[in-house]
RNA sequence: CGGGGCGUGGCGCAGUCCGGUAGCGCGUCCGCUUUGGGAGCGGAAGGCCCCCGGUUCGAAUCCGGGCGCCCCGACCA
């Protein structure tokens, strides 16, 4: 029975990880070091969130295409501050039908370089713009340290690149993406984020600035969910995107990208998961309901599955996810566990009693169990389904909240919560890189983002948490992942 | 790249100190009985003991050298 259970969060919260995701089989380490193969269960999750962000894509006018995986290694070097940054992690192909290539190719880390250089033959007029364009692809990262969703050496993400007119329209683009994704962590994902910008050491290499979305994980780690980013003109100029204005002038464009990754899943673990398994919020489910018949004698099999069918054509025809579970030699027990692990939020139970009673047992992922009449149990199930999604967020607000220390009294207050693995720390900084690098040196901790308004305290910062000087800002400082 | 752990049927492990020809649990397959919170009994299949070399009559075990994976740190979505 031990052997059965996963490694409980607070005896070791990265064993429980890992355990979760081999449990509920989400993902498997593949033969090569650092990479990972995505099974069923997890792709069925990606699959979800792709579909929502997707249509939010598009939505907002951009339009989904495909570049190649192959960039010519010259393309990387172009942008100065780009190469600097992505060099070191980059996987370099020199040999291609037996022979060595004149140029190697990067595969690539990020699609910004081959963009830009299609862009350029693409745009030649303000009529050609805005050109909103977003890919879904794999990219490669040579990372010295890996961890299944969090971070692989390939993984798999959505890109987005826009071209504008102004620097205003591309920076108006750059915060649209920002609410996209704060809307979709919020209401899909059951993800309270914190939303803000990135201090120059953090930003994207080649960026003008970098807004990003950080979650506050079970073990008080920040994951960084998603990022977009204005470039500016910086990859305009590199690749000579020019176009001629309204006034008959000739004008760089100006630029964004965005991008959110397979990174989501493992947010999505380490947001709702508990000891016993994944906790999958409802809309973002494979199935948001398994039905399991419970018979003895085979009249009470085919009674219960047939039972069990046509409540899962009901329920699918009020559009909810449903499969039944009518698999014969195993029993319900070992079933019940088996859909818990894999986080599927609500279970209906058919045996005898319930069919002689019209009514169902249901079970929600979340705890607690009663039954419920099988008249209108589609309005029921629905309504159970937006209250655990609405559920998942409160509660996780409710912990961010809880672990997240608004204006310590002093430098020493400051280290010690992050020292005992506090959340997020919210001070004032002076805004020098020297003091950011030394706090990150002596705590570990790294500036998270400088959040919105609507995440500032009430009560201003004035001074500097580490210096003492008077405060530039207010930032969320915490350990990351 | 440093520190720690580990490599033995599909999975999890014991056996290694002290050499003697491989075992346990789970899973799988067959049969019967079971089925409202991880089923029981009977039968069966399945192993280059990570790799290479050495010591020895004999190596999973001892010695030397490699390789790989996981965890913790330095870089990063």
């Amino acid at each position: 029975m031990a052997e059965k259970g996963i490694t409980p969060r607070a005896e070791d919260f990265s064993a429980w990880y890992n355990d979760l995701i081999m449990r509920a089989e989400l993902a498997d380490y593949s033969p090569v070091r650092g990479c990972m193969v995505i099974r069923p269960n997890g792709y069925a999750i990606w699959e979800q969130m792709q579909q929502a962000l997707d249509r939010m894509f598009k939505e907002t006018g951009h339009e989904n295409a495909y570049f190649p995986l192959f960039i010519p290694q010259g393309f990387i070097a172009r942008e100065a501050e780009h190469v600097e940054g992505f060099a070191p992690e980059l996987a370099v192909v020199t040999h291609g039908g037996g022979k060595e290539l004149e140029e190697p190719l990067v595969v690539r880390p990020t699609s910004e370089t081959i963009i830009y250089s299609m862009f350029g033959k693409w745009i030649q007029s303000w009529r050609d713009l805005p050109l909103k364009i977003n890919q879904w692809a794999n990219v490669v990262r040579w990372e010295m340290r890996t961890r299944l969703f969090l971070r692989t050496t390939e993984f798999l993400w959505q890109e987005g690149h826009t071209a504008h007119a102004s620097e205003a329209d591309a920076e108006a683009e750059t915060l649209l993406i920002l609410g996209i994704y704060r809307r979709f962590m919020e209401e899909w994902m059951a993800m309270p984020i914190v939303t803000g910008l990135k201090t120059p050491s953090e930003k994207f290499a080649g960026a003008l600035r970098t807004y990003s979305c950080e979650a506050l994980m079970q073990d008080n780690k920040a994951l960084q969910a998603g990022t977009s980013h204005n470039l500016g003109q910086n990859f305009a100029k590199a690749f000579e995107v020019q176009y001629q204005t309204k006034d008959g002038g000739l004008d760089h464009v100006w630029s964004t990208s965005w991008g959110v990754s397979t990174r989501l899943v493992g947010g999505l673990i380490m947001t709702h998961g508990d000891d016993k398994g994944m906790v999958c919020p409802p809309r973002l489910a494979q199935w948001q309901v398994v039905i399991i018949p419970i018979w003895r004698s085979d009249e009470e099999r085919e009674a219960t599955c047939g039972a069990a069918e046509r409540l899962a054509a009901e329920l699918r025809a009020a559009d909810i996810r449903v499969t039944a579970d009518t698999r014969e030699g195993i029993k319900p027990g070992a079933k019940y566990f088996e859909w818990e692990g894999r986080g599927t939020p609500l279970r209906l139970e058919i045996g005898p009693r319930d069919l002689a009673a019209g009514t169902a047992m249901l079970a929600r992922r979340t705890g607690g169990k009663e039954p419920i009449p099988m008249e209108g149990i589609a309005t029921t199930i629905r309504r159970e389904l937006d209250t655990m999604q609405q559920a998942l967020f409160d509660a996780a607000v409710a912990r961010r909240e809880a672990n997240s220390l608004r204006g310590p009294k002093s430098k020493e207050e400051f280290i010690e919560f992050l020292q005992r693995d506090g959340g997020f720390v919210y001070a004032g900084f002076c805004g020098e890189p020297a003091v950011e690098a030394e706090i990150k040196a002596q705590t570990k901790a790294t500036i998270r983002c400088l959040p919105m308004e609507e995440f500032r305290s009430a009560e201003r910062p004035t001074t500097c948490i580490w210096t003492g000087k008077p405060a530039t800002v207010e930032a969320v400082w915490a350990r990351a992942y």
